[in-house]
DNA sequence: AAGCCTATCGTTAGTAA
DNA sequence: GTTACTAACGATAGGCT
């Protein structure tokens, strides 16, 4: 029956691929059974199938098998194991660093926003008044500028309906002013809470 | 030559338990190797000699494989390894949060301060005007509660050190009760609320 | 300890159930 | 996914170098 002796390749038929690895995974730990009882060695084999499955067998426990085998390769998995944990360090103090600048970062905002000031010399007040005084200035500008802005585009929109009857264009003005979604109006501005909240990380194991 | 099959026992003749432990040996580690390739599947095999020295084959990396079995048989080298894992990339995780936390946080202050307004709508500019004048207020407020208790300090140590007319340690006494140091004239505290809180990550292993 | 030889034993590919 | 059969193949005990 068997004609020839096989290649060692993947057997791409599956169902052939699937009786031989039946066969022969249950003759290698047969083989590795006879092996440790024969010359009284330790033997483990570890077989995982395409689909996960895991095979195995040990002479003796196997997890002080591997631990010994472990130890045995010592310098390749200790390396490992070392960079691993210096990668674990680093990254702790990446985050000690980070948290420490949020807390600056944060302190100098609670500031700019009237909290905590109580801490602060009259002389830091003054600094803080000064900067303030200055950013109200920027972002008033800022604002009118912005404002001006989407005012121009109105009057740009109102210029493109110019030459159509009337009853077009008061009809599209009117529901621009009656659907106002984003730009204010008689919007409540402490309903758009512009929240900035950074809470604890979860605690795990 | 060889008369009957042989018994599956512990060869007790040194000499040759040391000739079929080497002769086996690779006799396993070589099907160990055909059944991977044959079936596509990932093979380990471990062997210690009796005197202590290994012999192995791995597939695929062996560590990985170490792992997976370990993980398979959920034992608890296995799942300490796997947490460790999960722990770094946990860090990982709440390392990019806070990165993220700490760019809006940034976002935050400098719009504050006037700097990159030309993102902001209309609405969140007067929003941020809103926050700022707020503030300004308090700010201001605070910035005259201290150098008056600044005066009054040193009012105190005039009156120590020197004689003063009487009306002068009236007024000084007057202002201080008048002043309060906490919540700032008629300012309602609440309606300043951008809370900004931020944590420390817990310690961990 | 390692390699060669060879009779014999054990394993397994192909096939079918 | 497993088992049974069988011829051929591969592994190896024992012997020798």
């Amino acid at each position: 029956m068997v004609r020839g002796k096989i290649e060692i390749k993947r057997i791409e038929d599956v169902t052939s691929r699937q009786v031989t690895f039946s066969k022969r995974r249950k003759g290698l730990l047969k083989k590795a059974h006879e092996l440790s009882v024969l010359c009284d060695a330790q033997v483990a084999a570890i077989v995982f199938s395409q689909k996960g499955r895991l095979y195995d067998f040990a002479s003796s426990d196997m997890q002080k098998m591997i631990e010994r085998c472990e130890i045995h390769r010592g310098e390749y998995f200790g390396a490992q194991r070392l960079q691993k944990q210096q990668y674990v360090q680093e990254l702790k103090n990446e985050m000690a660093i980070t948290m420490d600048k949020i807390k600056l970062l944060q302190l100098h905002c609670r500031k700019l926003m009237g909290q905590d000031l109580y801490s602060c010399s009259v002389e830091e007040l003054k600094e803080i008044t000064t900067k303030i005084e200055k950013s109200l200035t920027i972002v008033r500008s800022r604002k009118i500028v912005a404002q001006r802005e989407v005012l121009n585009e109105k009057s740009s929109l109102r210029q493109m309906f110019e030459e159509q009857p009337l009853w077009i264009q008061s009809r599209s003005l009117e529901s621009e002013k009656s659907a106002p979604s984003y730009s204010c109006g008689n919007m409540n501005l402490s309903d758009v809470e512009t929240d900035l909240s950074i809470g604890l990380p979860q605690s795990r194991v």
